[in-house]
DNA sequence: CTCAATTGCTTGACATTTAAAATATTTAAG
DNA sequence: CTTAAATATTTTAAATGTCAAGCAATTGAG
């Protein structure tokens, strides 16, 4: 009873989820203050747009956009309202499908993703520095492994 | 100017960084959901549970939960006020300084958060269990360098 | 064809989050 | 002591996020 009293934090696989948890927030976070102070714009539209141009000039549907994402389909709702607003993406309606709408980057939201795609893709550059290209790959490696095991549930972008 | 014109996504850092995230997010909404199924309740209330729980029964103040979890302050206050409502956490202040508030676990809290801890070491037991023993330490190291070698600035918390 | 089930998206209610301003207290310089 | 600066927390506003319910269009079993 009394190791099983105390709660520990020492399981290997929950420490590592930790360390990735860690990892993943100080760079969220400096890259959130980054988009913020060079550009005024926030994280998420910046997700929303890189995945938007990574796919433009097809465009992608709603649905497709919050999968990639992994965010609910409200959320991309409201994003994409905002960039609507803002000149950035338009929604047009699907020819084959009444309930689908097709999102793409207008020409001024591509102008100014690739403006904010350079700046951002340093920024990695810099804070992945600490690893030489070795460690790079055997990160990507054992992540794409990881990734690649969890239940077939869970991974709805695939990619 | 051809190769500049259309950006592309293939820098190995940024490759790298977006599989650091996808997998965070998987993992993470795997275990949002098992939270609200299992125990309706919510991931950032059961983090803040955690860390309340590792540093019981000396407590934590404020600021020191908002920066371990590397959220704004703001944001715990909501947060604390909630699990206080329900039993679960208790403010009190420090008699050195009128400032800070004191947070700890509640004994029902304590116990509640154990419950939890059990079950949702079994999902991240399960969900990393794609990894051998080896794997895994490689990956810890890794992330483990990688953080490190983050800017101090960064790195509020450090553990 | 017909209609129940499914699908794609939006809406609405509410919780979380950030960022910045506000409040209260402590510290420290003079 | 006085008072400006720093610190700890809360509050506010705007954005983001989930979840569930709703609506409209499509699909498919009969």
């Amino acid at each position: 009873m009394s190791d099983e009293q105390r709660l520990k934090f020492d399981d290997p696989a929950l420490k590592l989820w930790l360390r990735i948890l860690s990892v993943t927030k100080l760079i969220e976070n400096e890259v959130r203050g980054n988009l913020r102070e060079s550009f005024k714009t926030t994280l998420p539209r910046f997700d929303v747009m890189a995945e938007l141009y990574r796919y433009h000039p097809k465009g992608l549907r709603m649905g497709e956009i919050s999968q990639n994402l992994m965010v609910t389909n409200g959320n991309i709702t409201g994003i994409i309202d905002q960039l609507a607003k803002e000149g950035l993406a338009e929604r047009s309606a699907d020819p084959d499908d009444g309930r689908v709408f097709v999102v793409r980057l207008t020409s001024a939201g591509k102008k100014r993703f690739e403006k904010m795609a350079r700046l951002h893709r340093d920024w990695i550059d810099g804070l992945m520095a600490g690893l030489n290209a070795e460690e790079r790959d055997q990160l990507l490696e054992l992540l794409s492994k990881l990734r690649n095991s969890l239940p077939e549930r869970l991974d709805k972008a695939h990619e």
